[in-house]
DNA sequence: TTTTTTTTTTTTTTTTT
């Protein structure tokens, strides 16, 4: 019975049956009941009426200063025991806060939690303070002896009888225990770490500190200690984790040298609480108290719980249930008494350390444990027994064993500033050889746990900065100094000495001058101001927590049952259904890739973060799959669910986009770059003394005379990498066969490339071979010996230009996760393709690798802590944000942007930050500072020359060139064409407009809709649709396909997605045809087009997103040898762009209208 | 006004006067 049961992960077996009456339909909504309250817990939730400082109440003989709350009940409170009989009128309750409560930031319309509130009336008498009377809501109410009254203490002074009762402040703000504790010593810290994010490679102490974690878990799990099983666990961590190893520069040795001087004390640890031969592991609790405790089971490994009760979030290394072993003078952990002996253990969690060892716990290891026996309590109080104390247990490194072995030399990089630290001397006197365990009670600690937590959390509510911290032997260790410093300067306007930091200000800040500050601001609004976009998490939470899901049926999917789970790798899959009733209409709510709030829908309050991957609906049946952290995997116990949409923008890339704009103002950072970006100096080029110039400035002016497309090179024929010396560089280039193929704008890109000293923009026209440019860029920047660094915004960008790639030989490694990268690049991923099996392997990879490719947000990845890129590379940089394109540019002395601005620019929801110029990609920026930093691609390989006027009308003023004569005359295909002249089966009684529509000599065709009258219809939000266009658009498609056009050659493409959901409805299933909306739709191409405008109306409107010239411009820009657009010129003449537009479709005779009775023609597929 | 959309595991692991 001594030995622990390890939990079985969930399986489908295990996942509760869905309970309740069969009958419920999924619309049915039980009565409104108190369900998010839990009885067992006594917390309530209430709206702050009023806040009065300066009063003082008597209380239990004593008379103290106060700060008192007047609160209302935000939901009919559940049954609080003591004051029932107030409970017929509004629920009104007043709450002094006295001792270390008194700080407590609370205003007036904040939501709180009191927990374990001890409602009486009359209990103190209350003293306002002079002239306080006047106040709202009266004097009266705060003083009205029957309004129940808790008062809130901080617990020390007290007799302990009963809970303690506590005061959560803006509970929806759920804080991670992580962020918590890092406040501990400075507010201001956690605060920071919260808003600016870096994330970048760890040192080598947390690395070994987190395989530590992994090697006792595993270990835990498997319950298997022996030193045999450790050694193979120990050496497949190592594997697991080579590339933070390499990233930290540690070898495979070092590495497993490290790891296994933890096994003794783990060792040490199991047979202490779990061993038969021993009576159980002591536990160190307050006051020189000593117990003797046995693991009984373990519950739960890296369990992540989120506490709507407390405001809090976690993971938990261990959760365990652990007795008080049998023998003499133990103190049971579960609290007092000897009925605890035949009660079933309590569950404690267990927190593990590696690092320094700290008598009776570091404040912040205590608060940490206190923050996961808060989350226990959420997660399990009331049906599990849970126990008072936490256990707190240090795991210490011995010695390095064998004289003659040196020290691995175990030296930790701290992020990108290059600082060094030595480990903890191993083995020194002071440091204990056995694990030390303390027991950390649930007492009056946790209220300092929870002020700090207010605070921080009123910080981040009131979107201030907390004051500095001014104490320079602890803030120069702070990773955070150079963001607080500079915070100070530019946000709050600080100076020296009110930094507290003197000449190390100065030093921090003294660059950074008033444009650089505007500019700042300026980008931390804007961020600020698309950021408030959509419904903040936090609000999310507290809707959840006030509102039935009923209520709020337009933005949630509610009444889901639990189908099943599944493990997936690291995550679990949840599949939930729900039939009939609104099914259909909930069917649009959430798509694949958003992020939403699961939480049960009754019984205790559950919640957790998933993620959707695919939603179905089939015979009524709506079926939604979310994914979800591993360690969630055990909220599966109510029976009926609510999946609500989070339409925030993920805290994370905000915080590390605004991280990129203030590590731009770093001290250390390079001031050319700060220079580039920000005062726009202009770049510098540079031909002479320039080896690599000189070598393939001949081969591109060559090539510059060359006419015809030499076949594709030969893979084979790609030299080996150059070392740099001038003969192998001239090797090098002459192998680029190639090079041959560049026309004269490519081969200009190419030259201005090799002459940029900071950064050169290419800017590539629609079809002008953008990607093709790239890869040569790339691969001859890799064939002359240089490191590139080659990014783009999204997945399939970058793997577009990687298949390029591997046509010309180029080798490379691709950085991301497996799924979202195009199956011919998987091979390449590292870790995966690449498959290293030790860290030698990912150094090796590293080393001789030129190019590493991956999206712009992933940059950060600790491998490419380490590598010196000499270019960065970065495609679609007119679709980037400003702050997310300055991530790779930290990583390169010389960028190459490669855009084209006059297409869709980056995507800003806010209104007022788009005016405020949030849509100015750093590419536009840079290229119309400094046109001469710009290489046009002007020679396109895509339109004929009618369809390519268009674009050259409406915004590149004529500059747009084919690149030969066969591009210009190309028109499309149609097999049957024959057949349609002559009207033979199956074309008998085509009407002349669809003759027309299909003459390849007709290579654009506005189609227009007026006479038919055709109009548009409105979806649920508003969303436009129009069925006429979506009939003639299938009609057209059909006809097409029947003269023998292949599908995979038409594209369907319109503004908005409700149209496009009728169409892709309306097409057969099995259709090949591509339909996508406009902004979709850029960087492709399709020998025929169909467009449909959708907008149809008397009034002439055509809403907001259909007047931007840039979307026109990608719409006119995507057919290469047919157009056909469908709309209504009524409609659409009117706006400056398309009146233009149409008087060159006049001009051409390109517009047609139809027949009011095109409509009728019979659809035929 | 009515609509467009991508990416990011992240929590935690250490370090200090």
């Amino acid at each position: 019975p001594t030995s622990p049961a390890s939990a079985p992960p969930p399986s489908l077996s295990t996942v509760p049956s869905p309970g309740g009456a069969p009958g419920t339909g999924a619309g049915a909504v039980g009565p409104r009941v108190p369900c998010r309250t839990r009885p067992w817990h006594r917390f309530e939730r209430f709206t702050v009426a009023a806040v009065q400082g300066g009063c003082t109440i008597s209380w239990q003989g004593r008379t103290v200063p106060s700060l008192v709350m007047l609160l209302e009940a935000l939901e009919p409170a559940s049954q609080p025991p003591a004051a029932s009989e107030g409970a017929a009128g509004p629920t009104v309750r007043r709450v002094p806060l006295v001792e270390a409560w008194l700080q407590t930031p609370v205003e007036a319309g904040h939501t709180v939690h009191i927990i374990h509130a001890d409602w009486r009336p009359d209990v103190c008498s209350l003293a306002l303070p002079p002239g306080a009377s006047s106040e709202p809501p009266g004097a009266s109410v705060w003083l009205d002896p029957a309004v129940p009254t808790a008062v809130v203490d901080s617990g020390w002074a007290r007799p302990r009888e009963g809970p303690m009762p506590l005061v959560v402040l803006l509970p929806d703000r759920l804080v991670n225990s992580t962020l918590l504790c890092n406040s501990l010593r400075c507010v201001r810290r956690g605060w920071l770490d919260a808003q600016l994010k870096a994330n970048f490679g760890s040192a080598a102490p947390a690395v070994y500190g987190s395989m530590a974690h992994t090697l006792f878990q595993t270990a835990l799990q498997d319950h298997k200690w022996d030193e045999v099983t450790l050694e193979v666990g120990l050496k497949a961590c190592v594997r697991e984790r080579a590339e933070d190893l390499y990233a930290c520069r540690q070898s495979d040795t070092m590495a497993l040298g490290e790891l296994r001087r933890y096994i003794p004390g783990i060792r040490m640890w199991a047979e202490g609480f779990l061993g038969p031969q021993h009576p159980a592991g002591e536990v160190r609790l307050a006051r020189e108290q000593r117990g003797r405790w046995k693991v009984s089971e373990l519950v739960d490994i890296e369990e992540f719980i989120f506490s709507p009760m407390y405001g809090l979030q976690g993971k938990i290394d261990a959760t365990l249930r652990v007795g008080p072993a049998k023998a003499e003078g133990s103190r049971p952990p579960g609290g007092s008494g000897e009925a605890v002996a035949k009660a079933p253990a309590p569950l404690l969690p267990l927190e593990l350390k590696t690092g320094r060892h700290f008598e009776n716990g570091s404040p912040e290891h205590r608060a940490q444990v206190l923050v996961y026996l808060a989350l226990l309590r959420d997660r399990y109080g009331g049906k599990q027994a849970l126990g008072d104390n936490g256990m707190l247990c240090y795991i210490p490194r011995t010695p390095e064993r064998g004289s003659d072995a040196p020290e691995p030399g175990l030296v930790g990089r701290h992020g990108r500033q290059g600082s060094f630290s030595r480990l903890g001397s191993g083995g020194s006197a002071s440091q204990p050889e056995e694990p030390v365990t303390y027991g950390v009670a649930w007492g009056p600690e946790i209220a300092h746990v929870l002020h700090l937590r207010n605070e921080l959390v009123a910080y981040m509510h009131a979107n201030r900065a907390p004051p500095m911290l001014q104490k320079w032997h602890s803030c120069k260790h702070c990773p955070q100094l150079n963001n607080c410093a500079l915070w100070h300067k530019v946000a709050e306007k600080g100076d020296r000495r009110s930094s507290g930091l003197e000449e190390h200000f100065d030093r921090l800040t003294a660059h950074v001058d008033p444009g650089h500050e505007q500019w700042l601001e300026k980008w931390c609004r804007l961020l600020e101001l698309e950021a408030g976009v959509g419904l903040p998490t936090h609000d999310l939470m507290g809707r959840f927590m006030d509102s039935l899901p009923i209520e709020r049926a337009q933005e949630c999917v509610h009444g889901l049952r639990l189908e099943g789970c599944a493990e997936q790798g690291q995550e679990w899959v949840y599949a939930f259904r729900k039939s009939g009733g609104d099914a259909a209409h909930q069917q649009s709510i959430l798509a694949p890739g958003d992020r939403a709030v699961l939480s049960a829908e009754e019984g205790p309050v559950q919640v957790a973060f998933v993620r959707v991957q695919a939603v179905a609906l089939e015979g009524g049946d709506l079926t939604v799959t979310v994914h979800t952290d591993k360690a969630c995997h055990r909220l599966i116990e109510a029976t009926r669910w609510c999946l609500d949409k989070c339409t925030d923008d993920s805290t994370s890339t905000l915080a590390r986009q605004r991280h990129h704009l203030f590590q731009l103002l770093w001290e250390e950072s390079d001031r050319r770059k700060l220079q580039r970006v920000v005062d726009l100096a202009p770049p510098q080029f540079t031909t002479e003394g320039n080896v690599l110039h000189a070598s393939v400035s001949p081969k591109v002016s060559q090539s510059l005379h060359s006419t015809g497309h030499s076949p594709i090179a030969d893979p084979s024929a790609h030299g080996a990498p150059s070392t740099g010396a001038p003969e192998d560089v001239a090797r090098a280039v002459a192998d680029l066969v190639y090079l041959d193929q560049l026309n004269p704008d490519q081969a200009g890109a190419l030259d201005l490339v090799l002459q940029a000293q900071d950064y050169c923009c290419i800017l590539g026209m629609p079809g002008t071979g953008k990607t093709t440019t790239v890869a040569m860029v790339v691969g001859v920047l890799a064939a002359l010996g240089k490191n590139v660094l080659l990014t783009a915004q999204t997945h399939s960008a970058v793997d577009s230009i990687l298949l390029k790639c591997l046509q010309y030989g180029v080798d490379f490694v691709r950085l991301g996760r497996r799924a979202q990268v195009h199956p011919k690049v998987q091979p390449f991923l590292l870790g995966q393709g690449h498959a290293p099996q030790c860290v030698a392997d990912v150094e090796g990879l590293m080393a001789r690798t030129r190019v590493v490719a991956c999206t712009a947000m992933a940059v950060h990845s600790p491998v490419l802590s380490r590598k010196q890129f000499d270019y960065c590379v970065i495609d679609e940089a007119s679709q980037i944000l400003q702050p997310v394109a300055l991530g790779p540019l930290f990583l390169a002395p010389v960028w190459v942007l490669v855009g084209d601005h006059q297409q869709l620019p980056p995507l800003v929801r806010c209104r007022e930050a788009k005016e405020g110029g949030m849509g100015e990609s750093l590419f536009k920026r840079l290229c119309t500072a400094h046109p001469q930093s710009t290489a046009n691609l002007t020679y396109q390989y895509r339109m004929n020359a009618a369809i390519m006027s268009i674009p050259n009308t409406l915004v590149y003023g004529g500059l747009l060139q084919c690149g030969s004569p066969a591009v210009a005359q190309a028109t499309l295909d149609v097999p049957c064409w024959d057949s349609v002249v002559n009207q033979r089966p199956p074309f008998q009684g085509l009407p002349p407009w669809m003759r027309h529509v299909m003459d390849p000599a007709q290579t654009v065709v506005f189609l227009n809709t007026d006479a038919i009258g055709a109009v548009t219809e409105r979806g649920p939000g508003g969303a436009v649709f129009n069925p006429l266009e979506v009939h003639l658009m299938v009609q057209m498609v059909s006809m097409f396909q029947e003269a023998g056009v292949a599908s995979d050659s038409i594209g369907i493409i319109c503004p908005f997605n409700l149209q496009i959901a009728h169409l892709r409805e309306a097409l057969p299933p099995t259709q090949a045809v591509d339909v996508l909306t406009i902004d979709k739709s850029q960087g492709r191409d399709k020998e025929l087009v169909l467009l449909s405008l959708v907008h149809s109306n008397t009034d002439s409107h055509i809403g907001e997103i259909m007047r931007d010239l840039s979307r026109l411009n990608v719409a006119f820009s995507r057919a290469k040898h047919k157009l056909v657009v469908l709309g209504s010129q009524r409609t659409y003449a009117p706006h400056p762009p398309w009146s233009d537009l149409l008087q060159l479709l006049h001009s051409n005779s390109w517009v047609y209208d139809l027949p009011s009775d095109a409509d009728q023609w019979p659809m035929r597929l």
